[in-house]
DNA sequence: CGCTCGTTTGAAGCTTATCAAAGTCAGTGG
DNA sequence: CCACTGACTTTGATAAGCTTCAAACGAGCG
């Protein structure tokens, strides 16, 4: 695995916690297996019972769930950094599924080896919880979304949020990220029909918050997103950002 | 503290991962501090930052966010035997609170010697985990609920939910489990309002599905409810419960 | 007995879903 | 070079689900 594809684990690490230098290394030098899926594939399926853990490298993925009549519910989104099914190390069956959105480059781990690792160093176990815990964090945040926020909040609070975390890895450019997906994938995301989440796309466009083409969300104004959004970034866990 | 006060979170774990004697010994020493709180207080406040956990011995807690308008969304219920915010230990700023939904029984223990004694016994550790992340599995299952299953469904699912999460600690009696809470804090948990949340449980009960007098919930049939609620208990990570 | 809290009912309105069709655009083959 | 195709976005119309407001009802309590 060429030495830069574990560089955006780190920073979403050392974002949130000292990391040592010794424990980066560890990380470092583990033996990764590399794979790279394309866009619409099933990283893990649904009801397995993984033996490995898989670390997104690039590309987009999402946690997605199901009901008997078709209808798919997106739980997270994952970005580059992000460990996918930490999760699967502690839980014996999968209760969803993690399908590649775009194109994926991803890195698959033991959990017998990430297991020795975090005996042999009891704080690299730790920030493996933590990002569990960040994990569970983000899903709060998306509860009160679904719960209580109508859907042009709902979409702000996303944007500020993807925003956020593409930061954390170097994946912004000034204020535009990438967003290659459709909005039929947004729908599910949001928990709202195709028809709808259009609307309410082209609602923050007509307001000039946002616009999207090409893949790309452009945040036109930050400030106005994070009203409408009531955006609070607490739960993202950047405590040592620089801002 | 009483010896059987910890029994629940023993169930807890046991019923999900394999509880050596001497792991369970050692939950047994640890030197909690037990309080008593009065319903509808703060256990926790949000954006503090606590430096010990809480395990509820007795009662029903929640996670509770809120939007400006005073809008609140319950993220999680808690039951006995539930770590409430292990979460803390791994985040070190509080993205919600935690509030007492009827009097309750609670222990605090230090995440200092959380962290020690999963440094020891790193398999205590992981079981520490587990729970963190049986808590993201229940929650993942909430955000199915919220963004793509109607009011009937969504409050059929907590039924069962709680129903089985009860019985694992004993806490069920028959068919029968206690909810004492009112329709505005269930209107929380849904995501509804309160005058639709009435009307789905007066709906649920027309179908005769289930009743809910005193504070208890009936279940009449629990075929029905399951059917209707599309449940499935794998997120539970129920792995060695009897059935 | 009158209060208060919680539940229930009714009516109107808003948000979102559904159905159907048209518009757009990039890619493909004739 | 142009018509055709298929995937995606957009628009319009109607309906369903849920919210809001307002008021009545009921049980427990000082």
């Amino acid at each position: 695995m060429p030495k830069q594809d574990i560089d955006s684990l780190i920073a979403t690490l050392s974002v949130r916690d000292r990391l040592p230098r010794d424990e980066e290394a560890v990380l470092r030098a583990l033996d990764w297996r590399t794979r790279t899926v394309p866009a619409q594939s099933e990283i893990i399926t649904d009801r397995s019972s993984p033996d490995e853990s898989c670390l997104l490298l690039d590309g987009l993925a999402a946690r997605a769930m199901s009901l008997r009549n078709g209808d798919r519910q997106i739980t997270t989104l994952h970005v580059l950094g992000d460990f996918v099914d930490l999760h699967s190390m502690f839980l014996s069956v999968m209760d969803h599924s993690v399908v590649a959105l775009t194109q994926c480059r991803v890195a698959f781990i033991g959990h017998n080896r990430l297991r020795e690792i975090s005996t042999e160093h009891p704080h690299l176990g730790r920030l493996l919880s933590m990002m569990v815990a960040t994990d569970a964090a983000i899903q709060r945040n998306w509860i009160l979304s679904l719960g209580r926020r109508r859907a042009e909040s709902r979409l702000a609070n996303l944007f500020c949020e993807l925003y956020r975390r593409l930061e954390v890895v170097g994946a912004v450019d000034g204020a535009s990220f990438p967003l290659p997906i459709n909005q039929s994938t947004l729908a599910d995301v949001l928990g709202l029909s195709i028809v709808h989440t259009n609307r309410t796309v082209q609602h923050l466009r007509a307001t000039n918050l946002i616009s999207w083409q090409g893949g790309t969300i452009a945040i036109h104004d930050w400030d106005g997103l994070v009203e409408l959004a009531e955006f609070d970034p607490v739960y993202l866990n950047l405590d040592l950002a620089e801002r």
